[in-house]
DNA sequence: ACCCAGGTGGCCC
DNA sequence: GGGCCACATGGG
């Protein structure tokens, strides 16, 4: 069922290719954009990543460094601004204290490099999860609110929100693959970016013919 | 004039 | 453990 999912989203949105990148620093660039990200979209953050990159600042050592003032104005665009700056420091300032780099961070295995993640104030499960897949090429299913409600509107998931347990639903649904955990998150996203809002869209919804349309 | 976005943490019960 | 709330810019 997941499997055909993936199966029709890809054949209807194409390949995705995330985590999309525009500098050579690109694992720390995925973090910083995982955390602008948060609660907004993709559009915004993307103002700021070429903020931060006109201001040679994605790079978690210069974000260590930068004023927190400057910071700001150069995120201003994702929103919640100034927490964002601040966490978005924050984490750098520890990432940098703590291991030098964002791939030094990445030696340690899964489970070590997830704890540590989310000891970080600001860095919560969806998030940590991201910069684990798509920064570290850990093996981890990223699961966020349009998951939970493509899945739900499936009649796939019966129960409330659970990030952990769905996570691992999926990840039992699909072959351990990097590529595929990738590719399925992605394609969850579009297909709620364009049909599975939270009014969803049911016209000329690839998944129409699936759909139980129970929400 | 609304509603929503690729969440998270804090506080309350 | 769950239910609310603040955080804030930009697009439909």
């Amino acid at each position: 069922m997941i499997g055909k999912i993936i199966e029709i989203l890809l054949k209807y949105f194409g390949k995705q290719g995330w985590w999309p990148t525009i500098s050579e620093n690109k694992e720390e660039e995925i973090a910083i954009g995982a955390i602008l990200t948060q609660q907004t979209s993709w559009k915004n953050v993307e103002r700021c990543i070429a903020n931060l990159s006109k201001a040679n600042a994605l790079d978690l050592k210069r974000i260590a460094e930068m004023d927190l003032k400057e910071l700001e104005e150069k995120i201003r665009h994702a929103g919640f601004y100034r927490l964002k700056a601040k966490r978005l420091k924050e984490f750098a300032e520890y990432v940098v204290k703590n291991h030098k780099s964002l791939r030094a961070l990445f030696r340690k295995p899964l489970r070590e490099c997830r704890e540590e993640l989310l000891s970080i104030k600001g860095i919560g499960k969806e998030t940590a999860d991201s910069i684990l897949l798509y920064a570290g090429n850990k093996l981890i299913f990223v699961v966020d609110a349009y998951t939970f409600r493509i899945l739900t509107r499936l009649g796939i998931w019966r129960e409330r929100f659970d990030y952990e347990k769905i996570r691992k639903f999926l990840e039992s649904k699909l072959p351990k693959d990097l590529e595929i955990y990738k590719e399925a998150h992605a394609l969850f996203v579009e297909l709620g970016k364009n049909f599975c809002k939270k009014r969803p869209i049911c016209k000329n919804c690839p998944l129409n013919g699936i759909c139980k349309k129970s929400f």
